[in-house]
DNA sequence: CGGCATCCAGGAAGATACTG
DNA sequence: CAGTATCTTCCTGGATGCCG
């Protein structure tokens, strides 16, 4: 959070999730934890300098957690935080939205 | 609508709200019908090129309606469609989100 | 008032290669 | 595996001016 005024809250939460990526990531990860390569699997357009990126940024906003497995090769995964939670409500229904769109139910 | 698949359902609504200024310009229009340049002073950061194409689009997606009073000088106003509805719920749990980031209850 | 037409710079994003 | 680093391209979006 750069600024701590907008002109309305909703702007608050555009600067969390407003990234390009950001919510289909948390879309995935809001039903589990996953691997960076599991990651980009499962979003094969995105590059792994964005994803990189679009990570460091939730997690930086202290939307996800990222935790390291020291071992050899390196394994990362990557999680809804507490905060993240707190914002499944708002992927929930961005996801039941989009559901309804495509089946024409409006 | 280009694509009519999706990897997951909810790119069908980044689709749709996913333009820089899309979900602000819809949590203004959902309290109320706006002209233009009500729109442009309630979002100063914003181009009237911008506000134009961001508008076009969500109009052409179905989301808003576009009426020109036939009168000069010209008043043009824009308002939720009914499709447009079915995101208020999505949009208000937006700002409910964006408040409570704001006021540190998350 | 509510746009559209141009022009243009800067940042976003792609491609590729490399590494601990 | 999970990233960096670098380079390049592209195109979003800003600035400005004009118009019915």
């Amino acid at each position: 959070m750069q600024e701590n005024h907008y002109n309305i809250p909703v702007e608050a939460t555009l600067e969390v999730i407003g990234g390009k990526w950001k919510v289909l990531i948390l879309c995935h990860l809001k039903n589990k934890k996953m691997r960076f390569s599991e990651l980009q699997r499962a979003i094969p357009q995105i590059t792994k300098k964005m994803l990189t990126q679009q990570l460091r940024e939730l997690e930086y906003d202290g939307i996800i957690i990222r935790y390291v497995y020291q071992q050899v090769p390196p394994k990362v995964e990557y999680s809804l935080s507490h905060t993240g939670e707190s914002l499944r409500e708002v992927l929930n229904i961005m996801c039941a939205w989009g559901e309804k769109r495509i089946t024409n139910q409006i």
